[in-house]
DNA sequence: CCACATTTGCAAACGGTTTGCGTCTGAGCT
DNA sequence: AGCTCAGACGCAAACCGTTTGCAAATGTGG
Protein backbone atom coordinates (compact mmCIF):
# COMPACT_ATOMS: atom_id res chain seq x y z
CA UNK A 1 0.00 0.00 0.00
CA UNK A 2 2.15 3.15 1.07
CA UNK A 3 5.16 2.27 -1.19
CA UNK A 4 6.60 5.38 -0.49
CA UNK A 5 8.86 4.38 -4.04
CA UNK A 6 6.69 6.84 -6.52
CA UNK A 7 8.20 9.91 -5.22
CA UNK A 8 11.88 10.13 -7.02
CA UNK A 9 14.39 12.85 -7.15
CA UNK A 10 16.88 13.61 -9.51
CA UNK A 11 15.64 17.23 -10.59
CA UNK A 12 16.77 17.77 -14.13
CA UNK A 13 14.71 20.94 -15.33
CA UNK A 14 15.59 20.23 -18.88
CA UNK A 15 15.64 23.76 -19.84
CA UNK A 16 15.42 27.57 -17.80
CA UNK A 17 14.56 29.73 -20.91
CA UNK A 18 12.63 32.58 -19.08
CA UNK A 19 12.90 35.33 -16.64
CA UNK A 20 12.60 33.28 -13.50
CA UNK A 21 11.52 35.74 -11.45
CA UNK A 22 11.95 35.54 -7.48
CA UNK A 23 9.21 37.80 -6.39
CA UNK A 24 6.62 35.48 -4.59
CA UNK A 25 4.11 37.66 -5.57
CA UNK A 26 1.16 35.88 -3.58
CA UNK A 27 1.70 32.31 -4.52
CA UNK A 28 -1.14 30.28 -5.42
CA UNK A 29 -0.75 27.58 -3.27
CA UNK A 30 -0.07 29.55 0.07
CA UNK A 31 -2.54 29.31 3.40
CA UNK A 32 -3.81 32.03 3.10
CA UNK A 33 -4.60 31.72 -0.15
CA UNK A 34 -6.80 28.50 0.81
CA UNK A 35 -8.67 31.18 3.26
CA UNK A 36 -9.21 33.25 0.84
CA UNK A 37 -10.49 30.71 -1.81
CA UNK A 38 -12.94 29.28 0.78
CA UNK A 39 -14.02 32.52 2.20
CA UNK A 40 -14.97 34.14 -1.11
CA UNK A 41 -17.23 30.98 -1.76
CA UNK A 42 -18.33 30.62 1.68
CA UNK A 43 -16.82 27.11 2.38
CA UNK A 44 -15.24 26.38 5.57
CA UNK A 45 -11.67 26.30 6.52
CA UNK A 46 -11.14 22.89 8.13
CA UNK A 47 -8.36 21.10 9.69
CA UNK A 48 -8.26 18.08 7.23
CA UNK A 49 -8.27 21.13 4.32
CA UNK A 50 -5.25 22.43 5.91
CA UNK A 51 -3.35 19.63 6.68
CA UNK A 52 -4.06 18.17 3.19
CA UNK A 53 -2.72 21.28 0.93
CA UNK A 54 0.33 21.61 3.75
CA UNK A 55 1.23 18.17 2.71
CA UNK A 56 1.06 19.19 -1.01
CA UNK A 57 2.88 21.80 -0.36
CA UNK A 58 6.07 20.11 1.02
CA UNK A 59 6.19 17.88 -1.85
CA UNK A 60 7.61 18.76 -4.91
CA UNK A 61 6.07 15.77 -7.17
CA UNK A 62 2.56 14.27 -7.82
CA UNK A 63 1.32 13.06 -5.37
CA UNK A 64 -1.49 10.17 -5.19
CA UNK A 65 -4.65 10.73 -2.88
CA UNK A 66 -3.23 7.79 -0.82
CA UNK A 67 0.42 9.19 -0.60
CA UNK A 68 -1.64 12.03 0.86
CA UNK A 69 -3.60 10.43 3.31
CA UNK A 70 -0.68 8.31 4.38
CA UNK A 71 1.49 12.00 4.87
CA UNK A 72 -0.60 12.79 7.24
CA UNK A 73 -0.80 12.01 10.79
CA UNK A 74 -2.74 9.07 11.94
CA UNK A 75 -6.43 9.34 11.76
CA UNK A 76 -6.10 12.84 11.10
CA UNK A 77 -8.59 12.61 8.50
CA UNK A 78 -10.52 9.87 6.31
CA UNK A 79 -9.27 8.58 2.85
CA UNK A 80 -12.87 9.82 1.36
CA UNK A 81 -12.10 13.60 2.69
CA UNK A 82 -8.71 13.91 0.62
CA UNK A 83 -10.82 12.76 -2.37
CA UNK A 84 -13.75 15.38 -1.71
CA UNK A 85 -10.77 18.25 -0.72
CA UNK A 86 -8.61 17.31 -3.54
CA UNK A 87 -11.51 17.78 -5.80
CA UNK A 88 -12.07 20.93 -4.59
CA UNK A 89 -8.89 21.99 -4.57
CA UNK A 90 -8.66 21.50 -7.74
CA UNK A 91 -11.32 23.27 -8.54
CA UNK A 92 -10.32 26.55 -6.94
CA UNK A 93 -7.24 25.82 -8.81
CA UNK A 94 -4.84 25.43 -5.94
CA UNK A 95 -3.55 22.26 -7.38
CA UNK A 96 -3.15 20.10 -10.56
CA UNK A 97 -4.30 16.58 -11.39
CA UNK A 98 -1.92 14.32 -13.06
CA UNK A 99 -2.75 11.68 -15.04
CA UNK A 100 0.18 9.25 -15.83
CA UNK A 101 -2.54 6.71 -17.18
CA UNK A 102 -1.70 3.93 -14.75
CA UNK A 103 -5.53 4.45 -13.48
CA UNK A 104 -4.38 6.95 -10.19
CA UNK A 105 -4.87 10.43 -9.89
CA UNK A 106 -1.92 12.25 -8.90
CA UNK A 107 -2.03 15.87 -7.34
CA UNK A 108 0.81 18.62 -7.30
CA UNK A 109 0.43 22.10 -5.78
CA UNK A 110 0.44 25.18 -7.64
CA UNK A 111 3.11 27.42 -7.28
CA UNK A 112 3.55 30.96 -8.25
CA UNK A 113 6.83 31.01 -9.06
CA UNK A 114 6.98 30.00 -12.58
CA UNK A 115 6.10 26.34 -11.68
CA UNK A 116 2.68 26.54 -13.37
CA UNK A 117 1.39 24.42 -16.48
CA UNK A 118 4.25 22.10 -17.02
CA UNK A 119 4.91 18.72 -17.74
CA UNK A 120 6.64 15.14 -15.68
CA UNK A 121 9.20 13.02 -17.19
CA UNK A 122 8.28 9.05 -15.82
CA UNK A 123 10.06 6.38 -15.43
CA UNK A 124 8.23 3.29 -16.52
CA UNK A 125 10.16 0.97 -14.23
CA UNK A 126 10.08 2.74 -10.95
CA UNK A 127 7.97 5.21 -11.42
CA UNK A 128 10.80 8.00 -10.75
CA UNK A 129 9.46 11.38 -11.84
CA UNK A 130 11.61 14.36 -13.31
CA UNK A 131 9.81 17.58 -13.25
CA UNK A 132 10.04 19.22 -16.81
CA UNK A 133 10.53 23.01 -17.19
CA UNK A 134 7.40 24.99 -18.63
CA UNK A 135 5.23 23.99 -20.98
CA UNK A 136 5.74 22.70 -24.42
CA UNK A 137 2.49 23.16 -26.30
CA UNK A 138 1.25 26.23 -26.11
CA UNK A 139 1.69 27.33 -29.45
CA UNK A 140 0.01 24.01 -30.29
CA UNK A 141 -3.04 24.92 -28.68
CA UNK A 142 -3.41 28.40 -30.37
CA UNK A 143 -3.05 26.31 -33.97
CA UNK A 144 -5.43 23.78 -33.04
CA UNK A 145 -7.84 26.35 -31.67
CA UNK A 146 -7.90 28.05 -35.06
CA UNK A 147 -7.94 24.90 -37.07
CA UNK A 148 -10.81 22.92 -35.82
CA UNK A 149 -13.14 24.77 -34.57
CA UNK A 150 -12.81 23.99 -30.90
CA UNK A 151 -12.67 26.42 -28.27
CA UNK A 152 -10.83 26.43 -24.43
CA UNK A 153 -8.12 23.93 -25.86
CA UNK A 154 -6.58 22.95 -23.09
CA UNK A 155 -3.72 19.29 -23.32
CA UNK A 156 -2.49 16.95 -21.75
CA UNK A 157 1.63 15.79 -22.14
CA UNK A 158 3.73 13.25 -20.31
CA UNK A 159 6.67 11.72 -21.30
CA UNK A 160 8.05 8.44 -20.48
CA UNK A 161 10.88 6.63 -20.66
CA UNK A 162 13.79 4.13 -18.76
CA UNK A 163 15.31 5.98 -15.77
CA UNK A 164 19.20 5.60 -15.40
CA UNK A 165 18.97 3.66 -12.39
CA UNK A 166 16.58 1.40 -14.28
CA UNK A 167 18.35 0.93 -17.24
CA UNK A 168 21.39 -0.93 -15.02
CA UNK A 169 18.84 -2.93 -13.57
CA UNK A 170 17.53 -4.57 -16.90
CA UNK A 171 15.05 -7.89 -16.43
CA UNK A 172 16.80 -9.41 -19.90
CA UNK A 173 15.14 -8.41 -23.27
CA UNK A 174 11.14 -7.36 -22.28
CA UNK A 175 7.97 -7.27 -24.06
CA UNK A 176 7.26 -11.50 -23.56
CA UNK A 177 4.06 -12.07 -26.00
CA UNK A 178 1.72 -13.85 -23.47
CA UNK A 179 1.89 -14.73 -20.42
CA UNK A 180 3.76 -12.08 -18.45
CA UNK A 181 3.40 -11.20 -14.94
CA UNK A 182 0.56 -9.69 -13.40
CA UNK A 183 -1.54 -6.66 -14.74
CA UNK A 184 -2.35 -5.56 -11.36
CA UNK A 185 -1.43 -1.77 -10.46
CA UNK A 186 2.51 -2.16 -9.32
CA UNK A 187 5.17 0.64 -8.54
CA UNK A 188 5.82 0.58 -12.04
CA UNK A 189 3.98 2.66 -15.05
CA UNK A 190 3.10 0.83 -18.49
CA UNK A 191 2.90 2.71 -21.59
CA UNK B 1 -24.19 1.48 -20.83
CA UNK B 2 -23.97 1.29 -24.47
CA UNK B 3 -24.01 5.28 -25.36
CA UNK B 4 -22.86 5.58 -28.62
CA UNK B 5 -21.88 9.17 -27.87
CA UNK B 6 -18.29 8.60 -27.65
CA UNK B 7 -17.51 8.45 -30.63
CA UNK B 8 -17.52 11.82 -33.03
CA UNK B 9 -17.42 12.41 -36.60
CA UNK B 10 -15.87 16.22 -37.47
CA UNK B 11 -12.98 14.55 -39.36
CA UNK B 12 -10.33 18.00 -39.11
CA UNK B 13 -6.91 16.52 -39.74
CA UNK B 14 -5.00 20.01 -38.89
CA UNK B 15 -2.06 19.73 -41.33
CA UNK B 16 -0.83 17.33 -43.46
CA UNK B 17 2.92 18.47 -43.65
CA UNK B 18 3.96 15.08 -45.35
CA UNK B 19 4.29 13.09 -48.57
CA UNK B 20 1.03 10.77 -47.69
CA UNK B 21 1.87 8.02 -49.27
CA UNK B 22 -0.99 6.04 -51.06
CA UNK B 23 1.15 3.05 -51.26
CA UNK B 24 -0.44 0.37 -48.72
CA UNK B 25 3.05 -1.36 -48.57
CA UNK B 26 1.67 -3.92 -45.78
CA UNK B 27 -0.44 -2.07 -43.17
CA UNK B 28 0.27 -3.64 -39.73
CA UNK B 29 -3.84 -4.13 -39.02
CA UNK B 30 -4.57 -6.19 -41.56
CA UNK B 31 -5.82 -9.56 -41.18
CA UNK B 32 -3.21 -11.62 -43.19
CA UNK B 33 -0.97 -9.26 -40.55
CA UNK B 34 -2.64 -10.77 -37.65
CA UNK B 35 -2.21 -14.54 -38.59
CA UNK B 36 1.81 -13.53 -39.16
CA UNK B 37 2.26 -12.26 -35.66
CA UNK B 38 -0.28 -15.04 -34.49
CA UNK B 39 2.01 -17.16 -36.15
CA UNK B 40 5.13 -16.32 -34.89
CA UNK B 41 4.71 -16.57 -31.37
CA UNK B 42 3.03 -20.08 -31.42
CA UNK B 43 -0.44 -18.24 -31.11
CA UNK B 44 -3.82 -19.59 -32.20
CA UNK B 45 -6.07 -17.31 -34.76
CA UNK B 46 -9.40 -17.62 -32.99
CA UNK B 47 -12.81 -15.93 -34.00
CA UNK B 48 -13.24 -13.33 -31.12
CA UNK B 49 -9.51 -12.00 -31.81
CA UNK B 50 -10.50 -11.86 -36.05
CA UNK B 51 -13.18 -10.52 -35.15
CA UNK B 52 -12.00 -7.90 -32.65
CA UNK B 53 -9.76 -6.79 -34.68
CA UNK B 54 -11.91 -6.20 -37.88
CA UNK B 55 -14.36 -3.86 -35.42
CA UNK B 56 -11.37 -1.94 -34.84
CA UNK B 57 -10.21 -1.72 -38.74
CA UNK B 58 -13.94 -0.44 -39.28
CA UNK B 59 -13.58 2.59 -36.82
CA UNK B 60 -11.48 5.14 -38.14
CA UNK B 61 -11.44 6.44 -33.88
CA UNK B 62 -10.70 5.30 -30.88
CA UNK B 63 -12.89 2.68 -28.81
CA UNK B 64 -13.58 1.45 -25.42
CA UNK B 65 -13.65 -2.40 -24.66
CA UNK B 66 -17.06 -2.05 -23.78
CA UNK B 67 -17.73 0.04 -27.66
CA UNK B 68 -15.93 -3.02 -29.23
CA UNK B 69 -18.30 -5.47 -27.20
CA UNK B 70 -20.65 -4.14 -28.02
CA UNK B 71 -19.85 -3.52 -31.73
CA UNK B 72 -19.64 -7.60 -31.67
CA UNK B 73 -22.43 -9.92 -33.03
CA UNK B 74 -24.30 -11.12 -29.32
CA UNK B 75 -22.38 -13.77 -27.91
CA UNK B 76 -19.65 -13.20 -30.02
CA UNK B 77 -17.48 -13.31 -27.62
CA UNK B 78 -17.20 -12.53 -23.73
CA UNK B 79 -16.03 -8.96 -22.51
CA UNK B 80 -13.06 -10.30 -20.80
CA UNK B 81 -12.07 -11.99 -24.23
CA UNK B 82 -12.05 -8.42 -25.75
CA UNK B 83 -9.96 -6.78 -22.81
CA UNK B 84 -7.40 -9.73 -23.31
CA UNK B 85 -7.10 -9.46 -26.73
CA UNK B 86 -7.08 -5.80 -26.41
CA UNK B 87 -3.84 -6.47 -24.53
CA UNK B 88 -2.21 -9.05 -27.12
CA UNK B 89 -3.01 -6.91 -30.17
CA UNK B 90 -1.35 -4.07 -28.00
CA UNK B 91 1.23 -6.06 -27.31
CA UNK B 92 1.91 -7.45 -31.08
CA UNK B 93 2.15 -3.96 -32.01
CA UNK B 94 -1.51 -3.43 -33.69
CA UNK B 95 -3.20 -1.46 -32.01
CA UNK B 96 -2.68 1.59 -30.10
CA UNK B 97 -3.87 2.30 -26.78
CA UNK B 98 -5.40 5.74 -25.65
CA UNK B 99 -5.73 7.27 -22.45
CA UNK B 100 -8.27 10.32 -22.18
CA UNK B 101 -7.90 10.49 -18.62
CA UNK B 102 -11.29 9.81 -17.45
CA UNK B 103 -10.27 6.45 -16.44
CA UNK B 104 -10.79 4.66 -19.66
CA UNK B 105 -8.94 2.72 -21.87
CA UNK B 106 -9.33 3.12 -25.87
CA UNK B 107 -7.63 1.74 -28.55
CA UNK B 108 -7.74 2.20 -31.93
CA UNK B 109 -5.76 0.06 -35.11
CA UNK B 110 -2.56 0.72 -36.31
CA UNK B 111 -2.49 1.99 -39.69
CA UNK B 112 -0.10 1.69 -42.37
CA UNK B 113 -0.73 4.88 -44.44
CA UNK B 114 1.41 7.53 -42.26
CA UNK B 115 -1.23 7.06 -39.69
CA UNK B 116 1.04 5.55 -37.08
CA UNK B 117 1.56 7.67 -33.82
CA UNK B 118 -0.75 10.64 -33.53
CA UNK B 119 -2.52 12.68 -31.57
CA UNK B 120 -7.16 13.76 -30.64
CA UNK B 121 -8.50 16.59 -29.78
CA UNK B 122 -11.00 15.54 -27.24
CA UNK B 123 -14.20 17.90 -26.76
CA UNK B 124 -14.92 17.98 -22.78
CA UNK B 125 -18.60 18.08 -23.32
CA UNK B 126 -19.56 15.55 -25.34
CA UNK B 127 -16.33 13.34 -25.66
CA UNK B 128 -16.30 13.94 -29.95
CA UNK B 129 -13.02 12.98 -30.95
CA UNK B 130 -10.66 14.57 -33.33
CA UNK B 131 -7.96 12.95 -34.86
CA UNK B 132 -4.84 15.11 -35.27
CA UNK B 133 -2.32 14.73 -37.98
CA UNK B 134 0.79 13.24 -37.34
CA UNK B 135 3.46 14.04 -33.93
CA UNK B 136 4.30 16.82 -33.03
CA UNK B 137 6.71 15.99 -29.83
CA UNK B 138 9.47 13.82 -31.86
CA UNK B 139 12.20 16.32 -31.33
CA UNK B 140 11.10 16.90 -27.64
CA UNK B 141 11.55 13.38 -26.67
CA UNK B 142 14.93 13.54 -28.01
CA UNK B 143 15.92 16.70 -26.57
CA UNK B 144 14.93 15.26 -23.10
CA UNK B 145 16.76 11.68 -23.70
CA UNK B 146 19.75 14.22 -23.56
CA UNK B 147 19.10 16.25 -20.46
CA UNK B 148 17.64 13.68 -18.35
CA UNK B 149 19.52 10.42 -19.25
CA UNK B 150 16.42 8.61 -19.48
CA UNK B 151 16.45 5.95 -22.24
CA UNK B 152 13.16 4.68 -24.60
CA UNK B 153 11.53 7.85 -24.14
CA UNK B 154 7.93 8.31 -25.18
CA UNK B 155 4.99 10.91 -24.56
CA UNK B 156 1.65 10.85 -24.14
CA UNK B 157 -0.28 14.23 -25.70
CA UNK B 158 -4.33 14.96 -25.70
CA UNK B 159 -5.69 17.73 -26.69
CA UNK B 160 -9.12 18.82 -24.86
CA UNK B 161 -11.53 21.64 -25.69
CA UNK B 162 -15.31 22.61 -26.22
CA UNK B 163 -16.35 21.47 -30.05
CA UNK B 164 -18.20 23.85 -32.18
CA UNK B 165 -21.89 21.96 -31.37
CA UNK B 166 -21.12 21.89 -27.42
CA UNK B 167 -19.94 25.87 -27.51
CA UNK B 168 -23.95 26.62 -28.46
CA UNK B 169 -25.32 24.34 -25.77
CA UNK B 170 -23.63 26.16 -23.16
CA UNK B 171 -25.38 25.77 -19.85
CA UNK B 172 -24.07 29.09 -18.56
CA UNK B 173 -21.29 29.32 -16.41
CA UNK B 174 -19.48 26.30 -15.32
CA UNK B 175 -17.73 25.49 -12.41
CA UNK B 176 -19.82 26.09 -9.52
CA UNK B 177 -17.57 25.29 -6.38
CA UNK B 178 -19.34 22.64 -4.86
CA UNK B 179 -22.61 20.81 -5.01
CA UNK B 180 -21.85 19.89 -8.62
CA UNK B 181 -23.73 17.31 -10.61
CA UNK B 182 -22.34 13.63 -10.41
CA UNK B 183 -18.65 12.73 -10.76
CA UNK B 184 -19.35 9.46 -11.57
CA UNK B 185 -18.44 7.96 -15.33
CA UNK B 186 -21.21 9.94 -18.23
CA UNK B 187 -20.22 11.15 -21.65
CA UNK B 188 -18.44 13.93 -21.05
CA UNK B 189 -14.59 14.28 -19.92
CA UNK B 190 -13.47 16.05 -17.27
CA UNK B 191 -9.60 17.81 -17.38
C1' DC C 1 -7.54 -37.58 -36.47
C1' DC C 2 -4.97 -36.99 -31.78
C1' DA C 3 -2.93 -34.81 -28.11
C1' DC C 4 -2.18 -30.85 -25.80
C1' DA C 5 -1.17 -26.18 -25.04
C1' DT C 6 -3.72 -22.07 -25.74
C1' DT C 7 -8.22 -19.56 -25.26
C1' DT C 8 -12.62 -18.73 -23.80
C1' DG C 9 -16.65 -17.98 -20.74
C1' DC C 10 -18.14 -17.26 -16.40
C1' DA C 11 -18.06 -15.37 -12.14
C1' DA C 12 -15.58 -13.53 -8.60
C1' DA C 13 -12.05 -10.55 -7.05
C1' DC C 14 -9.57 -6.11 -7.19
C1' DG C 15 -8.57 -1.32 -6.54
C1' DG C 16 -9.37 3.45 -7.18
C1' DT C 17 -12.99 6.47 -6.60
C1' DT C 18 -17.53 8.22 -5.37
C1' DT C 19 -21.54 8.72 -2.50
C1' DG C 20 -25.56 8.19 1.09
C1' DC C 21 -26.36 9.29 5.53
C1' DG C 22 -26.07 10.41 10.25
C1' DT C 23 -23.15 13.20 13.12
C1' DC C 24 -20.06 16.92 13.85
C1' DT C 25 -18.32 21.62 13.35
C1' DG C 26 -16.87 26.29 11.54
C1' DA C 27 -18.44 30.81 11.40
C1' DG C 28 -21.80 34.38 11.18
C1' DC C 29 -25.07 36.47 14.30
C1' DT C 30 -26.93 37.97 18.67
C1' DA D 1 -19.91 33.23 24.92
C1' DG D 2 -23.80 30.75 23.08
C1' DC D 3 -27.09 29.55 19.02
C1' DT D 4 -27.90 27.96 14.71
C1' DC D 5 -27.43 25.68 10.58
C1' DA D 6 -25.28 24.98 6.05
C1' DG D 7 -21.33 22.77 5.00
C1' DA D 8 -17.86 18.90 6.23
C1' DC D 9 -16.59 14.71 7.98
C1' DG D 10 -16.38 9.64 9.04
C1' DC D 11 -17.90 5.37 7.95
C1' DA D 12 -19.29 1.91 5.10
C1' DA D 13 -21.23 0.54 1.02
C1' DA D 14 -21.74 1.11 -3.80
C1' DC D 15 -19.65 1.80 -8.44
C1' DC D 16 -17.14 0.66 -12.39
C1' DG D 17 -13.34 -0.52 -15.29
C1' DT D 18 -10.30 -4.11 -15.27
C1' DT D 19 -8.00 -8.48 -14.12
C1' DT D 20 -7.85 -13.31 -12.97
C1' DG D 21 -8.78 -18.42 -11.41
C1' DC D 22 -10.61 -22.36 -13.21
C1' DA D 23 -12.95 -25.75 -15.88
C1' DA D 24 -14.53 -26.47 -20.46
C1' DA D 25 -13.88 -25.57 -25.38
C1' DT D 26 -10.94 -25.12 -29.42
C1' DG D 27 -7.07 -24.23 -32.71
C1' DT D 28 -2.74 -26.48 -34.53
C1' DG D 29 1.25 -29.18 -35.39
C1' DG D 30 2.38 -33.88 -35.96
Amino acid sequence: MTTPKSTGNTSCHTHCTHGHSHDSARAPGEPRDLRDHLRRESLRVTGPRQAILAVLQEHPHPLTNKEIFAALRPGQCDLATVYRSLHLLEDMGLVTRFDFGDGVARFEIIRGDARGHHHHLVCTSCATIVELEDCLAREWEERITRDSGFKEVTHKLEFFGLCPTCQDAKPGTRRQPQKRATRRRGPSISV
